[in-house]
DNA sequence: ATAAATAGTTAGAATTGTCTAACAAATTTA
DNA sequence: TAAATTTGTTAGACAATTCTAACTATTTAT
């Protein structure tokens, strides 16, 4: 059936469709570091099984079958990220790789398990929405930090670049989600912000 | 390093010496569900990895080094059924399937999370030993059922063969592990014992 | 002790997922 | 637009894990 190699794929073509709109095969072969030749030769078999829709030189598409197999691994890690986090007390920093070996887990009960146990969360530890059983992503539009102006008080929904540098970096200045802050100063030469609750440089 | 199948025969290898003392070549293909050929292949590397000692028609051995691997596999294993038991209320019967994936996770961090959230038990739901951090296994040793004499009272210590076949027998008789019980009668013919609680047959 | 049965070995091949080298197409840039 | 750069393709190879077929060694049973 599907590998894990091939789970992966599908979730870096999901993630590069949510990111870029289209993408190519460079695209792919760079996000999952691999050469062109093996994210080519891979491509052509996920087309064999009716994930993906690719012509030569063309951008890539998941089919809808496959935007779907791609859904259901994404909501296995956010929802394992959620578990580890809400129900095991793991920093939201150290969730992402525990998760990223757990999604390949192939037991629809113990998923269903932590949802229930978590009372069925819609948005992960960094606030990304967790796909729904039928794969479906539902995607709340948060207004970005850039975007905000100078003394505009708002809530802190999500973080868009979840490294784990910056979760790291955030938690050293006590930032946390679903916390409020108001924006003091913009500095024009660089974006950069102050806010209260500690200043967060976001460009 | 250790692929998911060398981790599969370690494990095998360590039931087979646990169960039989000595075994050879054929005990593991037919462990595994492989041919010979695959065993005798895949046993080449594994002592090329220094975990098996290995001559030709000669009966397996696990070195120091390769017990200690399994033994480590083992207790991801026990410590995740006895986690999803306990924490995740999965029946005993159900807990082995999810266990035998997320025994390959290579994360120190989560088991030694499930550990502590459990309060480091010594036992699995099965009333198997969970192998310590250096991976060796502290058997208890039980009375078998089959060694019991009419009118004794005992408990219930652990299930030898926890097939699923019989974990849902027994969940079917109300019974549980660390049940007490006094055996009734012991029938001459088939060896068959009448219990309190429910009766259990076990030759 | 020999024949039959079981266990083990060797050789050769298939599959999956990966690579490099060499070349071709498309796009960007000057 | 032509050269340079980037992207994509083909061909051939390799490691891991598995298989079957054909053969050999060991063990068991008569």
């Amino acid at each position: 059936m599907h590998s894990q190699t091939k789970e992966d794929y599908l979730k870096a073509m999901l993630y590069l469709a949510d990111e870029k709109g289209r993408f190519n095969l460079k695209d792919l072969s760079s996000k999952l570091e691999v050469s062109n030749p093996t994210a080519n030769n891979m491509v052509k078999k996920l087309q064999d099984l009716g994930w993906v829709r690719y012509e030569k030189y063309k951008p890539l598409k998941l089919t809808r079958k496959g935007r779907k197999q791609a859904g259901l691994i994404l909501r296995k890690h956010r929802l394992t990220e959620m578990y580890l986090h809400e129900v095991m007390g793991f920093g939201w920093e150290e969730v992402h790789d525990i998760a990223e070996e757990l999604e390949h887990v192939n037991s629809e009960k113990l998923f269903d398990r932590m949802d229930r146990i978590m009372g069925f969360p819609a948005v992960d530890p960094h606030g990304s929405p967790i796909p729904d059983k039928e794969g479906n992503i539902h995607e709340e539009e948060y207004k970005k930090l850039s975007e905000l102006k100078s003394g505009t008080r708002a809530k802190l929904c999500a973080i868009d670049d979840s490294t784990q540098d910056l979760l790291v970096f955030l938690n050293d200045k006590n930032i946390m989600l679903n916390m409020e802050f108001t924006v003091k100063e913009i500095h024009d030469f660089d974006k950069s912000m102050v806010v209260d609750y500690g200043d967060c440089e976001n460009v």
